[in-house]
DNA sequence: TTTAGCACTCCATTCTCCGGAGTGCTAAAA
DNA sequence: TTTTAGCACTCCGGAGAATGGAGTGCTAAA
């Protein structure tokens, strides 16, 4: 059987129709819909449809409504790219003039104005910063028993506390540590760190060691949670909204599933964009909702996603516009800043 | 008429019944329970304490209900104060267990742990730091174009970020600059720094003074920020498995409130612990709701608090008890880490 | 003052009964 | 060969109606 356009023609008004209402849609709509042809002929070709997988029925006599598959061919086919009106770029724009100040906090601020747009849940996650080393490190004494550990990251992000000393430490000893810092523990990961900890150990006085130590555990703490994807999850509770999640115990589920399991939640994706319907998640929790996620790019080498999550009826094509216009406003916002160019040395 | 012991005991026997089944209990299931009685008495009894404003009826011939006059008098008095088994100590004490480290992650730890064992939302609020200044500059010049600057809080907290200048700054004058600013800059609150910065606007040349604006600038808002009671709220989605909220309406009313309306929904507080039941709230979300809340303390003089929400009929006893325990648990916390005695001055 | 008994009330559940919407099929029309 | 009209059939969902259980209030006796 073929694929004739005015399948496709029928199949893009299922989706659509039933993207608005939540309702499966029946032969007389679509008739009254498209003009032209009587529902006898819609039914035929419905029936065609239901046959080649692309639409479900979910029981005789109801009206039909987009398999996956249906989803599937709507997105990759179907649907027209949509442009975002003026007005709408414009809250977008709006939302990102946040302060650059704190990475995260403009990705979370980020994710919170998606999900209000969209109305569906969002995610944010500033990923692949898994090589993220130190690139600068500063001791500040502060009295006998503390001083500050200053670190800025390869991404230009500092990072800083205060530190205790169990035992004193002759605040003219400071450069030399420093020094230390600077020359071996740069430039390198976590692990390598701890490594090279160990390899000076008996080139240090022990009480410069035991700060030494307390340091270079401050900085690996730190690198490693800024190397890890971490995922702000908003919004979730606008899935209530929907009649698909009326169901509470359903709800519920996906609603833990979301503010819980941040680790799992993210969809890895190559392209600028990817779309996963139902079925297509791997999750078993996301089996009947939809991802629709962007990537956009901080810095050189890294990525961020977002994304929105809901039920797989989501108006695919009004959510993708709105991601990518905000993945575009992000790339922008994080490339605008002109970083000096980084030589990473090891020196 | 008055309240005699008998009609307390009943009062406990209703509330509790009802905080366990959330179903209406009628008076053959309180005779069972009390034993001694028979059910006609009890229903004399019942029919007075609904008449004296302590029961309710959802409807003629159903069980009786506490109105939240009736809670109210359970927990100022019926209230038997739970003492926590070895093993909850344990895992509270677990949960605290997290390093110190960053302020605001203990305290999000701490509610994420509140949530999970109370089953039900948490929020946490360090609240009180609304006088929070700067106690010390550093500036650490990182190149031609950049530098980053170093603040640490009267809570020994610490904060740092990078810097852009627009226009060169010899570093040999940062030392002048940081004098000026841990003179005239520290235990000041934000408005006061600003306010300071006009008067001496003429005094340093023009280059530093972009730089010195700059600074305080970010100090500001860094103050400004810790000062906020920052508010976390997790485990919303606990409530959907009550049946309270089995009505997605409602549910998606007060999840909203909970995950958008972080400034409304702290409950002032002046005792160690507080309990707030349905109408007793302020908010107009939190009708249906009860709060109980307790404080911590950190450090000398701030205070924060910890709370959780739950129908009106949430177990009093059990949540007032772990709560009292993590309060504790976190003043401990807070307390143990002996800080140096703090001089605030302002050399 | 307590108890037993009884009539009454009201809700929640179940069952049944339509009406409506939609389908599939067939036969005629284009 | 494709489209259309017509018709019988299916199934869901909502509206009542029936049922049963749980609980109350009252009365009269212990």
């Amino acid at each position: 059987m073929e694929l004739t356009d005015r399948k496709k023609q029928i199949l893009k008004v299922v989706v659509e129709d039933y993207i608005r209402t939540a309702e499966p849609v029946g032969s007389k709509a679509i008739a009254a819909e498209m003009g032209g042809v009587s529902s006898a002929t819609i039914r035929n070709e419905l029936s065609d449809l239901t046959e080649l997988g692309y639409l479900e029925q979910p029981h005789t006599s109801a009206g039909r409504v987009p398999s996956p598959k249906g989803y599937r061919l709507y997105v990759n086919e179907l649907m027209e790219r949509q442009r975002l009106s003026v007005a709408e770029t414009e809250k977008i724009n709006q939302s990102l003039q946040t302060k650059m100040e704190e990475l995260d906090q403009v990705i979370s601020q980020a994710g919170r104005a998606v999900s209000a747009l969209m109305r569906y849940p969002a995610y944010v996650a500033a990923s692949g910063r898994g090589k993220m080393t130190a690139r600068r490190f500063e001791l500040l004494p502060v009295d006998d028993h503390s001083c500050i550990v200053v670190m800025m990251m390869g991404d230009d992000r500092v990072r800083s506390q205060l530190l205790r000393m169990q035992l004193k430490v002759d605040p003219e000893q400071m450069p030399t540590l420093v020094n230390l810092l600077n020359s071996n523990f740069t430039g390198v990961s976590a692990d390598e760190m701890n490594r090279r900890l160990m390899g000076v150990s008996d080139q240090v006085p022990p009480q410069m060691f035991l700060l030494l130590s307390q340091t270079i555990a401050y900085a690996a703490d730190v690198l490693e949670e800024a190397g890890q994807k971490e995922v702000f999850t908003v919004g979730a509770s606008q899935l209530l909204k929907l009649p698909e999640f009326r169901d509470a115990d359903k709800a519920h589920q996906l609603m833990s599933f979301l503010s819980d399991s941040k680790e799992s939640l993210p969809v890895p994706d190559e392209g600028p964009m990817k779309i996963l319907i139902g079925p297509e998640n791997v999750s078993e929790a996301l089996q009947d909702t939809s991802v629709v996620v962007a990537s956009y790019d901080i810095g050189d080498n890294m990525r961020g996603l977002i994304g929105v999550v809901g039920p797989t009826r989501m108006d695919y094509g009004a959510v993708a516009a709105r991601l990518s216009g905000f993945a575009e406003g992000l790339t922008r916002l994080f490339g605008k800043q002109e970083l000096p160019p980084k030589e990473d040395a090891k020196e």
